[in-house]
DNA sequence: TAGTGCATGTAATGCGTTACATGATTTC
DNA sequence: GAAATCATGTAACGCATTACATGCACTA
């Protein structure tokens, strides 16, 4: 079966349960594209290319006169969602912007270079807000679902705290 | 200017010290990879085009018959990486697959998922081996450079623990 | 009736990785 | 003398994003 970055995705939120294209790019820019971007231009090719090979099937559910096709997943797709689950990471690439400044701060005066680690832990301090906002919207969710939003509101909470203490520190260390 | 996703990496580390297209992946490598990865289909083309911008200077620097041309950073190019420095984040893109795991474990039977938060764990302790082998062998690197491999391990560590205690929360809440 | 949201889809573009080619030098 | 490392470079490929095109339905 012929993965991309798309594939687990599609399958792994309509094993929540079934959505048209739309459906799924709303979802992802709500909650996996933290960690998981999707776009249009992938989702739609890969609903036609997972219903051809029966991991998805497809339904129409137009409202009115508006076209609308609902997928759901199949066995086989259930199946293959698992099978990725438990199989080998594959893709392990971050990019983290901030923290590639942070390395190249000593080009910088040293309380520019400060300001690095100030805005970071800005960053870390905005993005905990706007999960706080999804969380306390968040209905019932899956568990896993829920481990995963409590992740990013720890992380960033811990992010915080990580760069207040380093900023302390070479405080110090630059007035010693 | 133009800038690429390799743009500021090349420039940051030749704000360090000369280097060749060569020295620069090995140092990538070695450092940024684990936050910003770059190939040599990306580096030379770039360190020409740097070098047509008047942000770097290339120097012919043979060893022996075998060619070597060193890149060093003129003051153009230290502005430029300043003002990357300080100017805003463009680029905010995570891919974190092991948490998009996670985030579908509903879709597994409650054993395998609390699997996919070990997994996670271990994944974790791993790669904070790696970093402190590298902070081991680290002679006297820059502040912020260290800084960096600092948050590393510091974040490793972190999460580590994190899924440590979420297995715990999450046996008990089944056992209820 | 104008604007927003629903809904599907594709073409162009840009970019990064992979794989390959070439050859010198050092090391075992 | 074979293997690993140094060193540069490019072409092909795959993939994701961006932008665009189209049109219906609801609501202020």
């Amino acid at each position: 079966m012929k993965q991309t970055a798309v594939t687990p995705v599609v399958l792994g939120l309509l094993s929540l349960g079934p959505l048209s294209g739309y459906d799924i790019k709303t979802v992802v820019d709500r909650s996996t594209r933290f960690f998981w971007a999707a776009s249009y231009g992938q989702i739609y090719p890969e609903l036609r290319r997972l219903e051809d090979e029966g991991l998805v099937e497809g339904e129409d559910a137009p409202n009115g006169r508006r076209g609308r096709r609902v997928y759901r997943l199949t066995e086989a797709g259930r199946k293959a969602l698992q099978d990725w689950l438990l199989g080998p990471e594959t893709t392990i690439e971050y990019r983290d912007e901030s923290l590639l400044r942070l390395f190249f701060g000593d080009a910088l005066p040293r309380e520019q270079a400060l300001g690095l680690l100030e805005a970071r832990k800005q960053g870390h301090e905005q993005y905990l807000e706007i999960l706080r906002a999804i969380d306390a919207r968040a209905g019932q969710d899956p568990d896993f679902v829920d481990l995963v939003l409590r992740w990013g509101m720890d992380f960033n909470d811990w992010g915080a705290r990580w760069c207040e203490e380093q900023l302390e520190r070479l405080r110090v260390s630059k007035a010693a």
